[in-house]
This record gives structure tokens, sequence and C-alpha cells, in this order.
DNA sequence: TATGAATGAGAATTCATTCAT
DNA sequence: GATGAATGAATTCTCATTCAT
């Protein structure tokens, strides 16, 4: 019943990779445990032998996957630097992140836009660490004089959202205009920096 | 078998109106045909004899909500205005829609962390309206030399999504951090008009 | 709730002419009243109006199908005829009826692999008929003494359901194989002759 | 989703043996999932799970059914018996199989007035070995000149077809007239044999 | 007569979950 | 740990029939 918090068998392991991808692609409504288990190749009964239910399922899923970004974009972000280059680190680590694993924004979205109704609870604090490091960055520029004041969440929420809507929009966008060229990721990371950083000028 | 195309019954468009809701609260595969003719009080048949399908009254809906939205942003922004106000408009404009109707922005999310899944062409076609007139602002105000070059899609990514991710992540924001206050809408507007416009300042 | 018994309105006629067709092709079970709509070019609510049940329709069709076979069978046996020639006209009409109109020896074999399940009486009635007639040439062949005696209801099978299979199996002997050059149905209503007259023939 | 084609379990035999009766009782329309997984004492989804749909299962059943008559049948015709005989044998033995399981017959005749509408490619297959054997028998009395020349698909639909007509007629008969005597199906047959050999005689 | 709009009672199919082996 | 075989409870969709106009 309860999720296992051992170490991951490889079994358990192929499973939760397949079941990322597939709660990204279909959300946890539409992922089907049948369709799962002949994606990944193992007996559907393993998959409750593992994770106990489909939720326990999904809640290993996403505490991974948010776990993932919180720890390296934190680990980017050092507190040696200044702090526009912290803001500047926070944001590219970020989405190194969800460029390199798009199920991440994909997840991320669908949640924000399901108003976390499946988002389990160790997921949720995972994002919430990612919002206390960039906190901490604001006051403390703030703190310096060196930022206008501004709500940590309009910027979180700006940024984390912003980017995984610009990598998760990519397919529709290039459905609805073919004739204009696509920002690259990184082209639009550095869009994204620059506007807060402007954003966050202090105005004199 | 066709969704009727004629002007939509008293029933039929009790239906949608209920099946708006439901789609944005459970998305797609979340809402249950059952609970939705319960919630709307007619046979589920009914749904069926109006809608064809499950999939054919989700076109239905989609396609209303962002007409109605093209429709009331489009209409607000005046070509007698000049670029600054006409961009301040469209941002207005298609906050007030979100904000009235917090439905729309949540189906955009979905629709955008799907990838478009379920979404129906005509549905589509609208949100296409909603950046060609961002485009033709863009452009009018570069060629003008008022604003530096940028990207239309950032921009409309930016506004659109970036309005809707703060309007749906209201919940979840509050659960993560009640000790803050929240934007209200219209000062969130406002920080995205002014950022918006920062941003395309000519720089120098 | 009764089929009516008057003379049938234009529309009542289309409605019976397609359900014919429709019963034929999809059986009792398979024929589905809103295709049957669509198909006449009527509102459904009019066949339950002129009809009023898709038993009552599908009785009505039947006797009219059965009665017109059983009129020009029985019409076509001349009593001044020999028997040998009243069973040649006897074999000869019945086919002429099922290749002219093969939704009565579709319908014939159904009800017969059915059972009769779903067969209405009058149309039953028009059945007996024509086993009547032919019950009667062969009495009299066998009071004369020109007929080896046999059971009526043998050659009754063997005629209708013989010519029946013929004709309806057309579509499936030709998937079946289809190097072999079909009979013509009139080549195949002569060796049907041939072989009930070699049957009926006295030995000595 | 694909019917298995390994060896079937206990289940999904009984399932089939279910399945077979109620489709020649009923016909694949007017068989109900629901009232066939009760008469089976198994629980709907099972039937599922073992044949993946309706149509899936309708195929298994006529496959089995007809390769079982194919089978019989093609075995009791020896070739070291006279063409004479191997006709007899072939008639008695289709007569057997259709006597000893009247579904089989239903189902054809079903399916024959159908034009073969629900009828799988395999179970068409097995009909085909039967037509080859009988065009076996007919092509060798011919050349040794035994037979007359006769078109082997007119006697293969007067021998199948005429049984099973007259199987499955016995009910509606006996409805319509009750007084005569029916034959027995022993007499049947032999009426059978009788004139398929009066009709192969060479005349001269 | 004719029709658009219902609707109740199904009927096919799906799906998360369990269990014996 | 792994798996094939269940199964109950949905869930989507269908269809004969009715009814107000």
């Amino acid at each position: 019943m309860l999720t296992k918090l051992k170490k991951p068998s490889k079994t358990a392991c192929l499973i939760q990779e397949c079941a990322i991808k597939q709660f990204a692609m279909h959300g946890y409504d539409g992922t089907i445990m049948d369709e799962l288990a002949a994606d990944t190749g193992v007996n559907k009964a393993s998959i409750y032998y593992h994770f106990g239910s489909k939720q326990g399922l999904y809640d290993a899923c996403m505490t991974h996957l948010f776990s993932g970004v919180a720890d390296h974009v934190i680990a980017s972000v050092s507190e040696d630097d200044s702090v526009w280059i912290q803001l500047e680190k926070f944001i590219t680590a970020f989405s190194a992140e969800i460029y390199a694993n798009p199920n991440i924004s994909i997840s991320l979205m669908r949640e924000m836009a399901a108003g976390g109704e499946n988002m389990p609870v160790p997921a949720r604090q995972q994002m919430q660490r990612l919002l206390f490091c960039l906190k901490g960055i604001i006051e403390t520029g703030v703190n310096n004089g060196m930022f206008t004041p501004v709500q940590p969440l309009t910027l979180h929420v700006m940024i984390t959202g912003g980017l995984s809507l610009y990598v998760n929009s990519a397919p529709m966008r290039q459905s609805i205009e073919s004739d204009t060229v696509d920002l690259s990721v990184s082209e639009m990371t550095k869009e994204v920096v620059k506007m807060v950083q402007n954003g966050l000028r202090v105005s004199e």
C-alpha cells in the first residue's frame, strides 16, 4: 500500500521511467496501467507490487522528477556570486533541467492547470525548495539595494511557468505558425534573464 | 454523428456551459459524461444527440471558449492608439477575460501541457487570431522604431501563458506559502505590462 | 400501436421499401431505426407514426415481401398443365421472384436460420400458401402415378431453400473461389428443375 | 487486444462454448455480452480479456465451428472408396456433423443470409477446404466417366445449404404444418444422397 | 402528418485492482 | 519478485421509443 522508500529495484526504476513519460504525455487520468505495463514490458501486477497503486506510482514519479530539478537548480546557485549572477544561474539551471527533460515542465504545467489536484505533498515540497531559493536571492538583492522590491512569487511563476510554457508550447506553435523561426531554448533563456533583470533594475 | 453548426438550442447551450466547467476542472480524461449529464440536469443521451461524442463536445467547448477571448481582446485593441497603448490594452483585455472566466486559462494551460492532444483545429485557429493581433502590434512598433525587435511568439507565450499561469497557480501558491500576500490580478497585470514594455524599450 | 391496414401513404411506402432492404442486409437486430430514417430521408418519428414499432414495421415488410412471392408463383402454376410442367413453372416462378428481388431470399434464409424468431404470423401464412400449392402438385402427380411418393416438405425446402441459398451465396462463393465460373441463375434453375424431376421419376 | 492463438485456457473454452450457442440462437447483433457472461458464469471483463471484442469472440467461435466440420468430413472421405461412396460419405458426414451440432448449420445459414457480413476470414477458409474436397470427388468422377459434368459449387451449395436448411427449418415447418410427419435426418440424408447421385448419373 | 428534441434502459468496452501460483 | 487470469465498478456510447409542437 505504501510507496517503497528503499533503494528501488531495477524493475521499479524501469517502471518509474516509463511512467514519468506516460504521465507527462497523457496526464494522470489519461494514463492507463495496462498501456504502461505494455510499454514498460513488465507485468501489470508488478507495478502494483512495486508502487501499490496508480496514485502511489504517480507520487513517486512526481517526487523524483521535482526533487531532481530542485537539487540541480539550488546546487547551481552559489552564495559567492552576485545576486545578478545568482538570478541568471537560477534561470539558466532551471531552463537546462526542463530542456534536458521536458517531462518536468509538462508535468508542472499539468499540475498547475489542475490546481495540484493529484500533486503529492512530497513533490510539492520540492517546488517549495525552489521558491525559497529564489526568495533568498530576491531578498538579498533588495536588502543590498540592488533590486527593486518585487513579489518572489511573481517572479517564480513567471520564470518556471514561462519557461515551461515556452518549451511545451513548441509543438503547438509550430502547427500554428510554421513560417516564423522559433527561438532556441538558450536564446529564450537569455531573453528571460534579460527581461527579469530589467524588471528588477532599480529605476532612478 | 456530426456536431451541429446551426444555432445551438437552449439545451445544447446548457450542456456546453457545464461541460466547459467540467473540462477545465478535470481535464478531458477526467471528465465523466454521466456526471456531466447529472450536473447539467439533462439526459446523457441528449449530450450525444447534440454533440455526437465526448470529443465532439470538447471541440465545441474549446472553440466557443477561445473564440470569445479572441473576439474580445482583438476588439479592445484600437488602431488609433499608440503601440504602447495597444500593447497595454491587449494584455489588459486578455487578463480581464481569463480573470472573468478562469476556465479559459485552465483549459489553455491543459492544452499547452498536453501538446494540444485533444485540441480541435477550430479552437487552435482562434488562438492564431490572437497571435496575429499581437504580431501586428509588434511589427508596427518595430517599424516605427519604438520597439526593439522581438519574437512575437516569445511575447505571446509570455503574456498569455504567464498570465494564465498566474491565475491558475493561485490555489497552489496559497497552499505552499500562506504568509505571503498574493498580488491582485490587476496588480499582476500591471506588472506584466510594465515588464513587457521594459523589455520592448529601445535601449540607450 | 397497430400496423395500418389502410392504403399505405407515399411516405409509408418509401419507408417500407427502404426497410425491406435494411432488414435483408442487416437482419432484425442489426437494423437501426436511426439509420433507416436517414436512409429513407424521413424523420424517425414518422416511421413510428406509420408503423407503430420496429416489430410492426418488420411485420409489414415481411408480409408484403412473401405475399408477393406467393401470389406470383401460385398464379404461374396453371391446373391445365401437366404436373411436370406445373413443377417446372413453380420452380421457375419462384426463382424469378428471388432473382428479381434478392431481399426475399435473404429474409427467408434469415428467418429459417433464426427459427422464425421474429417472423410475423401473416408472413408465415404466405409461405404456407406456397407450400400448399406445391403439395397439390405433388399429390396430383402421385395420384396419377407419375411421381414417386415424396414428402412435399422435403421438396419445398429443397426448392425454396436451395434456390435462395444459391442466390445468396453468390458473393460468398466468389470470395472463396474466383476462378470457377458461376452458374447463371437460369442455368441453376434448370439444374434444379432437372434434379427435382429426376428425383420424382418413378423408378421401375 | 489480440485474439490469443495459444492453447485456450479452460475459461476461454467455456466462454467459446456458450458463445457458439448464443450466436447461433440470436445471431451476431442479437447476442448480448452481459447475457453471455451470465450464461457462462464468468465476469464480462474476462470475455474481453480472452477475446478482445465481440467480433473477436465471434471470429474464434466461427473458426472453431467450421474447422471441426471440415476436419471430420474430410477425414471421413477415403480415397480408396469409389467416387459414389466418397460422395455418400461426404454427405453423410456433413449431415452427421450438423445433426450432432445444429449450431453449425444455423451459423452457416446466418452467414449465408448476411453475405458473410461478420464472417471472419479463417472461418471462410474452413468452408473452402470442404469445397475443395467435394471438388476433388467430382473431378475424379467426371474424369473416370462415372459422373456427368456438374458445377462443384452447385452441388456444394445444394448439399451443405440444403441439409442445413432442412435441419434448421424443422421448427418452422412444424409450426406451419403439424399434421405432416417430418422426415428423420437419416431419411433426409438418404434422400439427398439419392438425389445427388441421380443428378450425377451419366445419361445415355 | 411531420419533425426536432428528448430519454430510459440498455449494451459494449475499459480500467484499476486483486489473487493464486 | 513475477505473471496470467480474473473481476467489480465504472464509463462511453447506442437505440427503440415518446412527446410537444
